[in-house]
DNA sequence: GGTTATTATTTTTTT
DNA sequence: AATAATAACC
């Protein structure tokens, strides 16, 4: 008897929701109806075939994916029902796994999260240490790092792998590096990002029988963007199926744009080699877009090379066909482009429904510029995120060491934030101590203070200052623990100190402000569930994606235009589309030309961007851009070059794109608007 | 030793 | 154009 239709789907979703059992790979088109088709199978799996939902686990990228599928489950299952089911991202998967099992490791659960800035001043200081007459680049020696994580090879394991080549100084000097970089980190009680992945799979390979007790815990796991998983994401997955093959994975290969971070699209093409008897499920067609935008899509992606024969298709035969609009320069281009959302807002379209996508954050400036200008209000997701800027973390920096003292890294951020007398050669004599005492710095701050040694005296405060934290941090709540920490330590005093322009410190003082008002949320929002330890979780995990709106209501996209990289726009649909910077060099991007990379994921994130909109695409394109300071030509994208015909081209220098009556109209326009604005 | 001037170098995408 | 790294200077 089943108390959970499923007749709200399509033929082919039923058949990807009803099949519960064994390996199962759901191939679905942009805009297909994927999340519908997920939160519809959890819900069968409950309310029809009585699974409890605790040992159901939906694995997603972004907290945002994983917070959206988990409320729309909700919808469907109720609360009660609902609550117990597992929806995780795979990084905060891999720290609740941790948290448990990281002992076997030779860590303590209460860990640190080191992020890239703290990645860069290990390797830093690595370097120092590491001569071979030659100067090496940091971030090339961090990314072979992260590229040997992501492939899971351990420090130890790294010559003999396939990846060390001896002839290779670069080889060598990461040999070197991944090394220390590794000690210092566990030195540290931290482990960084791809540790996260790295180490938990290290360690269910290790203890089988770990793996066996998640494994059986999680009877039921579904993937989501199985396309975008890396190699130590796939070995996770068969991990977690070691105890049985209930395995959904849900993903589009022509929408697998992550292998610059270690994506290796191969796991989706060959899932049906790596799980036998798998059953495939196509979901082809497409509810979101019209016809002529979907028709311009499959023509961009038919080229692009080794992908799984699937077509999209969409019945949705209105709207108009996509434009390709050729601009002056980028202030042109950002300028043409307000002035239609302009005219959209007076037809009555709402902002909320426009997004404007670039290929790189550099391209936001002069569209930011043209927004303000107008005053239309706008929103950019992504970019520096609010834990980026120093403020915020020297803030998170000592609630790192409060937590964790080990965490040298953090504690040398703060020792003389704000000044406490405790410059280098302090620094430098604690260090002494530390290595002499074979114990941690903050431990040897400590011992100086004991021994009452007249040069420690800022440290004996400091020291006192961190240990009463800890304590206050148990007792009261985490937003009133965190405040009077800040005036504790006169943290405001210190801005003023540092910054003389009224403006910038008022920016200073309000990101301040605006994180302990963060923290009030979280402590609102978790009650007494609040801890400091989950708090810094939840901001070291944070994606750029959350923009913490949170105590607005979440199914109502506010009044902006969305602003984003191509990139973070997967997953999403508008119902107009700016599609800006359609040009050679830009998509496909100059770097992957010149150093052969990949151009069918450029060819795919093309895909992605027009998938997105569902009734009207503009794509547009420079006649000039300045690329470092540089007026350079530009020439639009090969990816939309001989498709002409799926598209209409305008040059949109002159008003040659209007008829002479709406010529006219706009002349008039234009005219009215200026009387007015000379008028204020 | 710390600050300032000059010069080199960069602009991909991010959990 | 903006930023980071390096050199030069006080």
């Amino acid at each position: 008897m089943s108390h959970f239709s499923l007749s709200g789907l399509s033929e082919p979703q039923r058949a990807a929701a009803s099949t519960i059992n064994g390996p199962v790979l759901i191939l679905a088109g942009a805009g297909s109806g994927k999340t519908r088709t997920v939160t519809y199978r959890m819900a069968h799996m409950v309310l029809n075939e009585k699974i409890p939902s605790s040992s159901i686990l939906a694995v997603t990228f972004t907290n945002k994916a994983a917070k959206e599928m988990k409320e729309r489950v909700i919808g469907l299952l109720g609360k009660r029902k609902g609550r117990g089911l597992t929806v995780s991202t795979f990084h905060s998967l891999c720290v609740r796994i941790l948290k448990e099992e990281i002992h076997h490791l030779g860590y303590s659960n209460r860990f640190s999260i080191y992020d890239g800035g703290d990645q860069v001043a290990i390797v830093r200081e690595a370097l120092t240490y590491y001569h071979a007459g030659k100067k090496f680049d940091k971030k090339m020696i961090l990314g072979r790092i992260g590229f040997l994580k992501n492939n899971g090879i351990l420090p130890e394991d790294y010559i003999q792998s396939p990846f060390f080549n001896e002839e290779d100084e670069y080889d060598l000097a990461v040999e070197t590096v991944y090394r220390f970089y590794q000690e210092r980190l566990k030195f540290c009680n931290a482990i960084d990002f791809d540790d996260l992945l790295l180490l938990t799979v290290h360690l269910l390979d290790k203890h089988p029988e770990i793996a066996r007790k998640y494994s059986e815990k999680y009877q039921y796991i579904m993937v989501d963007e199985y396309q975008d998983t890396n190699p130590l994401q796939f070995s996770l997955v068969q991990a977690l199926t070691s105890a049985h093959h209930n395995i959904c994975v849900v993903g589009d290969d022509d929408q697998s744009i992550y292998a610059f971070r270690g994506a290796d699209i191969r796991n989706i093409l060959e899932f049906e080699n790596h799980y036998k008897g798998t059953r495939v499920i196509k979901l082809e067609q497409n509810y979101r877009s019209t016809k002529k935008i979907i028709d311009l899509a499959n023509e961009v992606i038919k080229l692009s090379a080794g992908r799984k024969e699937k077509t999209m298709f969409s019945t949705n035969d209105t709207g108009p066909k996509p434009y390709l609009w050729r601009t002056g320069d980028t202030d042109h281009e950002a300028g043409v482009v307000v002035d239609d959302i302009i005219a959209y807002q007076k037809d009555g379209g709402s902002l909320a429904d426009v997004a404007i996508l670039y290929r790189s954050n550099t391209q936001i400036i002069p569209f930011e510029d043209a927004l303000r200008l107008s005053m239309v209000p706008y929103r950019i997701i992504g970019g520096q995120k609010l834990y980026d800027k120093k403020e915020i973390k020297d803030l998170i920096a000592y609630l790192s060491v409060i937590h964790n003292p080990k965490d040298e890294l953090s504690l040398r951020r703060i020792l003389n934030v704000p000044n406490r007398g405790i410059g280098p050669v302090t620094l430098e004599s604690h260090l002494e101590i530390a290595k002499v005492n074979e114990c941690s710095l903050f431990e040897a701050f400590e011992l100086a203070a004991q021994s009452g040694e007249k040069v420690a005296h800022g440290g004996a405060d400091f020291v006192k200052t961190i240990r009463k934290y800890q304590q206050k941090f148990q007792e009261h709540t985490l937003a009133e623990a965190l405040s009077t920490l800040i005036e504790e330590i006169e943290y405001y005093a210190y801005l003023e100190k540092n910054y003389d322009h009224p403006k910038m410190l008022e920016k200073k003082r309000s990101d301040v402000q605006y994180f302990i008002e963060s923290a009030e949320r979280f402590t609102r929002f978790r009650g007494k569930f609040a801890t400091l330890e989950e708090f810094i979780e939840k901001l070291l995990l944070a994606d750029s994606q959350n923009e913490e709106k949170d105590d607005e209501d979440p199914d109502v996209r506010r009044n902006e235009v969305t602003l984003m990289t191509l990139h973070s726009s997967k997953g999403l649909e508008f119902e107009v589309v700016y599609f800006v910077g359609m040009e050679e060099e830009m998509i496909p991007h100059k770097k992957t030309i010149t150093e052969g990379g990949d151009i069918n994921e450029e060819r795919r994130l093309c895909y992605v961007g027009i998938t997105r909109a569902k009734e009207k695409l503009v794509m547009t394109y420079c006649q000039q851009r300045k690329i470092y300071g540089k007026d350079t030509p530009r020439h639009k994208s090969r990816f939309v070059q001989e498709l002409e015909a799926l598209y209409e081209e305008q040059d949109r220098n002159a008003l040659g794109h209007l008829t002479d009556e709406e010529a006219d109209e706009y002349i008039a326009d234009v005219f009215s608007g200026l009387i007015s604005s000379l008028e204020d």
